[in-house]
Order: C-alpha cells, then structure tokens, then sequence
DNA sequence: AGGCTATACCTAGACTTCCTATGTATTATC
DNA sequence: GATAATACATAGGAAGTCTAGGTATAGCCT
C-alpha cells in the first residue's frame, strides 16, 4: 500500500471484511487478508494487527459468527460466517460508501453541472 | 455528517480543500466549510477544529499560499491560493482516489467478472 | 536435526486524522 | 444590548490503522 492507502481505507475495512465474508460465505483471516491483497491487485494489504482485532469485534458486535477449525496441514484457524444483522449492516455500509464516493464527485463537479 | 462519514473522510480533507481552493482561485476557511457543505448536499460538514489546523499545514508545507484580507462587513481573513506544488500534490491525490475506488469495486466484483 | 517458509492467530503501544468544546473578535439585526 | 452570522484559534480526546513484536503448526530442504 502506498502512503495513503491507509488513510483512505479508514472506515472501509468492516465493510471490506463484511462484503468479502458473505460473497465466500465463510472465511478466515489469514485467508481475507490474502483474498483482499489478490482481488484489489496488491492494493489493499491490510495488517494483522487490523484484522484479527477487527473481526473479533465485528463478532462481539453479532455481525459475525466464528467458530474454530481444525486443518489437516497447519495450526487450527477461527472461521466466520455473516450472520443476518451482520448482512443489514453490511448493506448499510455499502450505501454510505456510494453516497460518500457521491458526495466527493458532488463537490467537483463545476457548478454549471 | 452521519457516523461514519467522518470515518470515510479520513485522507481525502486535503483533496478536498485543494480542489476546490484550485477551483474557487481563491478561498478563505469559513467559506471552504460552507461550500463543501452546499456542494455535497449536507453530506461534508467540516469542523472549524478540522479546517483551520489542515490549512495551515497545507500553507507550511508549501501547498498553499495565503494572506490575510480585510473585509467591509466583518472579522479580517485569511484568503489562500494553490501552489504549483499544491497543484501537483492535489493531482497525486485524485489519483490515488481514484485507484482506491477502483479497488473497492474489485473486492466486490464477483470472481468471474 | 536444523533452518526456512507458509500458514494462522495474538497483543501492546504508537501514530494520524478528525472531532469536541471552548474561546476571541467584528458586524449587522432585532 | 442581546443575538446571530462571519471568521479564526486551540487543547484534549476519540477512533482506526499500523508497527513490531510474539506463539504455534506443518512441510521442505540440506
């Protein structure tokens, strides 16, 4: 990520992690971090130290369901599903991103526009 | 502003106030509050504690440049211009928006697309 | 056996950005 | 003379991400 990558995710990253999750209907965190990094072509790399905090709190918020799972070739890993009230707020999300990245184009837009 | 626009806004206030300073010419604080506000429809609602402090950090670090006028109907101001280096800066940044909304979309573009 | 890499998760502390709350001052309006 | 609009300033706090460390398992290579 560049300088400002970071900055800009600021407040995306739930809805990132949210979105990914209901598209791959169950993930780890490991793996989002990685599925983020490919799909964005390297532009997102979220931290670990962002994301497993995160999901933690999404799942104490009951936007997320976790469970841990074991793995044939590797340390267990804790895997989530979206639970319902997590699927309305992630729909919330989306709609402020689209007002906001709205909301930019509004203010440069020329007035005669 | 809801919530999380303050979230979302987070690095992109100086894109912001520099496009519209290069758009408007010329612009003072109070007014870049205001228009920010009316052009968004509501949606941007900069904080006097946000703009003031980011201005003067633009204007040290040579992205902008600003005077102080005095006005017939109220307080003196400080009215600031873009820089060529402000103008290049603000560039730089529409860029990045721009590959960071192309990198939501992304995500969340289905595996087949 | 030992070292390296990939997988997988965890945490404390720092940093940046923006907001809250408050203050100053001028002019116009009621 | 009280209030509102204009106009700027600042200290302290809140929120989100990063840094930099840590633990642990399994596979591969020498």
């Amino acid at each position: 990520m560049n300088d400002y990558s970071s900055n800009l995710l600021h407040g995306n990253t739930d809805m990132l992690i949210l979105g990914l999750i209901d598209e791959l209907k169950s993930a780890h965190g490991y793996q989002l971090i990685k599925e983020m990094e490919r799909r964005s072509h390297g532009f997102f790399q979220l931290k670990e130290g962002t994301m497993y905090p995160l999901l933690r709190k999404l799942e104490n918020e009951g936007l997320l369901e976790g469970r841990w799972e074991a793995t044939s070739n590797g340390p267990e890993r804790r895997c989530y599903l979206i639970t319902p009230r997590g699927k309305e707020f992630l729909n919330y999300r989306k709609a402020s991103w689209r007002d906001f990245a709205k909301a930019i184009d509004l203010v440069f837009r020329t007035e005669t526009a």
